[in-house]
RNA sequence: GCCCCAGUGGCGGAAUCGGUAGACGCAGCAGACUCAAAAUCUGCCGCAGGCAACUGCGUGCCCGUUCGAGUCGGGCCUGGGGCACCA
């Protein structure tokens, strides 16, 4: 009689054993000779409170990947660690009266535990956290390098800001406008600012793409269009007349309000269409007009209230307001247009200045509507009439031919372009550049719980760097968190900030922004690789050996921004010589999965509730303790705020670790989210006692890797299911190594499904069913590691399958002899016959047309052409 | 608004290079075992028509390329991710 597989006692009973023979332990590179290296990541967790059963998706995929590359004899480094820092520990904080720091810790503790009982290979010797000091002092002696070597400046930038709290907003703290514990309308203010220069590698950024061969090309796409490296000209616009009170412009004094205006276009073949030129609300130009004119200072207030997330600014109404300013057109002296601030124009994108040309370009045309600007189509779309052609409503943005242009009528695009910037050139009015979108990083963030910026201002030496002897520069824990007292607590800490200039000996402040949690994940992949070295962040011949992380994980959310850091923070930290990676590229292959979904719940009062709260009744969703109905909502993102959350330790007790590892890879393809459902769990929990059941029939030890079979396994059934066990390891290897787990998943259902069918207990099926199990086992191992142990364990085999190797298919037992070749007559499937593998076309062309259930669609009609693509299909053209 | 991605039975999905659409799982239906139920096992299971053999239709929608399209191209629709201070 079978016992039931008790997953509370053996899952705790091999992680043990695992712990106790260190068999997660990466090994120096000394130990590994002769071992390939596989540096296994994902995407370290920020430490919110509880691990839920959407979490454990991105680490189970590792954790398959890591376990997978030790069976096959790699060395693995698979670690963990936490990106500590960030606002949800300030906003606690105020809410609750606790202390970052605590509320971090806690978390971290609590969410540590429950990620061992995921039974993850990680290598926990190795683990960190970047609110530690031991981790961000190398950060701020990083900063310090980069500042030396010109990868630092500082400059005026834009935040929200929320004038009731005194405090700066992060985009996702404005709402509607307005800031989300206020409720005041925020403004823009502009703070000098630390930044990090990206642009400096903006080229390499872009070029090194096409060698991220491993990345997805989606991602590859995104971040080639964040960079987004654009030709075009900027063109000098001459004032014809300004205001009076604008002052007349000395000789030599830069960008005065009197010069010409730079533009950048990247359609200069359109310049005949022009109709106006549009000022960001923060152009110095439009400044300097609003000193004078009220509207114009309105017009600056209105746009600041939109805040600075470009989303925001493109999606508002687009508005603008008459400068008075008359400009001359390059190419026409006579030719005067009106320059306009206009909303939708981002002073952070060119030159905060365009000219707009409607007929070519929707917004221009929005704008010009709007407000009655005069214009004119000059692009002519193909096959559309010069005479009768018109543009009201929507712009065409497509190649064409140019007309209305002057000399560069009848010109395409492509050559009117070219032939545009020429005359500019002659003219002296512009010249052919080129644009990037990317701009330089800016890292200050005005709140506590960061890295300190390690700076200091001296009122007579200016910013002086903190000398690295005196790192890390330790946040103080006295600080309050008082709702009425808001704003950075660094800056009204009473001590903290005082010190003496390194350089003059003076009096002194330090620095109170800390940096972006950005930073803390822009190197933390190399610190693992030497994560308890006190004197430098790493050891260079260690993060040689390990870097670039060979498998990378994670969300889609991070494909641009995330990714691009890190990308620049290597070729920074390889510029200061910390390490000698030559491609500058921190991840060589990279996922991104997708997210665990579950639907959600409110109650009849509105409150959101927990999956567990809730019960079917009747076919209806009730509340568990009142019964009363509830409203099923939307399918989403598993989050906390929402409450459709799976507890993982609650989960684990239930069903065990394996069931939520196996469920998280089954049925959706890795990088499509995959929906949380009961029944899902269910299968789940199946296949798990099923396989149990299965080994447990047997009962007996299994034949070792490589062991002679008796003659009668070669034949018949036990033959068959030989074939089947050998294919399935072949299949599932490759799924494995192309995150096709969903697919690994269904193989291993096949493989069970045979075992199960094959019946009787003669020498060959004996043999054949053992050599089954020891393979499923094995290939079951990177994603149930528990139960496959015990089936290890119970076939007779140790210490553990997860430091057996990889099992590998016989070639002989694997191939295919024959195929089933579907007849098509006009592309539809009318027959099918089986085929020796690799038969003469000849061959098949006659089995085809010979073919009983395809005769009948044969006759009557002429046969011209009979395609026979080997081993895979017939198609008989006949008409 | 801009950039990127996805869409296949009742449901999750498979089809890896343009070559049998629906592997595998879930749900459902029928049967076996059982006093009964649970569990387990066996079989069926895209839609429409047909007693059946079989036929027609079918991969979000429209158009195209091809002997052949879920897969390639063009145009839409719907959902999701990102847009620089959420992580």
């Amino acid at each position: 009689m079978s016992s039931r597989y008790n997953h509370r006692e053996v899952e705790p009973k091999w992680r043990a054993r695992w712990a106790d023979a260190k068999i997660d332990r990466a090994l120096s590179p000394e130990e590994a000779k002769g071992k390939k290296k596989a540096y296994v990541l994902e995407m370290f967790p920020y430490p919110s409170g509880r691990i839920h059963v959407g979490h454990s998706r991105n680490y189970t995929m590792g954790d398959v990947i890591a376990r997978f590359r030790r069976a096959n004899g790699y060395n693995v480094l698979h670690p963990m660690g936490w990106d500590a820092f960030g606002l949800p520990a300030e906003n606690a904080a105020m809410e609750r009266g606790i202390h970052p720091k605590g509320w971090t810790y806690d978390n971290i503790a609590a969410m540590r535990e429950q990620l061992k009982l995921l039974g993850l290979a990680i290598d926990w010797s190795r683990e960190i956290a970047t609110c530690d000091p031991a981790y961000y002092k190398h950060q701020q002696a990083m900063f310090l390098a980069f500042w030396k070597k010109g990868l630092v400046y500082r400059k005026k930038q834009k935040v929200n800001w929320d004038p009731v709290d005194n405090t700066v907003l992060a985009n996702e703290q404005v709402v509607d406008g307005k800031g989300w514990r206020s409720g005041a309308p925020v403004e823009t203010r502009e703070l000098e600012q630390w930044m990090f220069k990206v642009t400096a590698y903006a080229d390499d950024l872009l070029a090194a793409i096409e060698k991220l061969d491993k990345w997805p090309d989606k991602v590859r796409l995104m971040q080639s269009n964040w960079i987004g490296k654009s030709q075009g000209a900027k063109v000098w616009w001459e004032i014809a007349h300004a205001p009076d009170f604008l002052p007349p412009s000395p000789a030599g004094e830069p960008n005065h309000a009197r010069d010409p205006i730079e533009v950048y276009t990247t359609r200069p073949d359109t310049l005949f269409g022009a109709s106006f030129l549009a000022l960001a609300p923060d152009h110095p130009l439009t400044k300097a007009i609003a000193a004078h004119r009220p509207d114009v200072a309105k017009f600056i207030e209105d746009c600041a209230r939109l805040g600075t997330s470009e989303a925001d600014i493109e999606k508002a109404e687009k508005f603008g307001v008459d400068l008075g300013i008359r400009v001359k057109h390059p190419f026409d002296e006579s030719w005067e247009l009106p320059v306009w601030a206009a909303n939708f124009v981002l002073s952070t994108y060119g030159t905060g200045a365009i000219f707009g040309s409607p007929a070519g370009d929707q917004r221009d045309l929005d704008f010009a509507n709007k407000y009655k600007l005069p214009f004119k189509p000059v692009v002519l779309p193909p096959g559309a009439d010069a005479a009768t052609y018109t543009v009201t409503k929507d712009a065409f943005t497509d190649d064409g031919v140019i007309y209305n242009s002057r000399f560069l009528d009848g010109l395409s695009t492509r050559d009117a372009i070219k032939r545009a910037i020429e005359e500019l050139v002659k003219l002296g009015r512009g010249e052919a550049t080129t644009q990037w979108r990317l701009r330089d990083w800016g890292v200050s963030r005005q709140r506590y719980w960061g890295c300190p910026i390690p700076a200091i201002h001296c009122a007579k030496c200016g910013v002086v760097p903190v000398p690295e002897k005196d790192l890390p520069v330790a946040l103080p824990d006295d600080v309050t968190f008082d709702k009425d007292k808001p704003g950075n607590p660094l800056d009204r800490h009473p001590t903290w900030r005082n010190v003496k200039c390194p350089s003059c000996g003076g009096d002194a402040q330090r620095e109170t922004d800390t940096l972006d949690t950005f930073v803390d994940s822009s190197w933390y992949f190399a610190r693992f690789t030497d994560p308890n070295n006190e004197a430098a962040p790493f050891d260079k011949a260690l993060a040689n050996y390990w870097l670039p992380v060979d498998q990378y994980v994670g969300g889609v959310e991070h494909a641009v921004l995330h990714l691009l850091y890190a990308r620049f923070f290597t070729r920074a930290m390889r510029d200061c010589g910390l390490l000698d990676l030559q491609s500058g590229e921190p991840f060589a292959s990279l996922f991104t999965q997708g997210m665990v979904v579950h639907e959600t719940y409110k109650s009849q009062s509105g409150a959101w509730l927990l999956p567990e709260d809730t019960d079917i009744k009747d076919g209806k969703r009730v509340e568990l303790t009142t019964g009363a109905t509830v409203e099923v909502g939307a399918i989403e993102k598993m989050s906390k705020s929402k409450k459709n959350v799976v507890d993982l330790d609650a989960f684990v007790n239930d069903f065990g670790a394996d069931v939520a590892r196996w469920f998280v890879l089954s049925d959706s393809p890795p990088e499509r989210d995959v929906e949380w459902t009961a029944s899902g769990v269910k299968g789940a929990w199946g296949f798990v006692q099923r396989v149990w059941s299965l080994v447990e029939a047997h009962g007996r030890p299994a034949p070792k890797p490589g062991e002679d079979a008796p003659a009668a396994a070669n034949e018949g059934e036990a033959l068959a299911l030989r074939q089947l066990a050998h294919r399935a390891v072949q299949s599932v290897t490759d799924d494995i190594e192309n995150f096709r787990f969903n697919v690994a998943v269904a193989r291993s259902y096949e493989l069970v499904n045979a075992i199960a069918k094959l019946k009787g207990d003669d020498e060959g099926k004996v043999f054949a069913r053992g050599e089954a199990l020891r393979i499923l086992s094995q290939l079951i191992a990177p994603f149930m590691p528990h139960l496959a142990e015990e089936c290890w364990e119970k076939l007779n085999f140790a210490p553990f399958v997860a430091t057996a190797a990889w099992p590998v298919a016989d070639p002989k037992l694997a191939a295919r002899t024959t195929v089933s070749l579907p007849i098509q007559v006009n592309g539809k499937k009318r027959g099918e016959v089986e085929a020796p593998v690799g038969a003469p076309e000849a061959d098949v062309r006659e089995l085809a047309l010979a073919h009983p259930a395809v005769k009948p669609f044969l006759e009557g009609v002429t046969i011209r052409k009979v395609i026979v693509v080997p081993d895979r299909i017939v198609n008989i053209v006949a008409n």
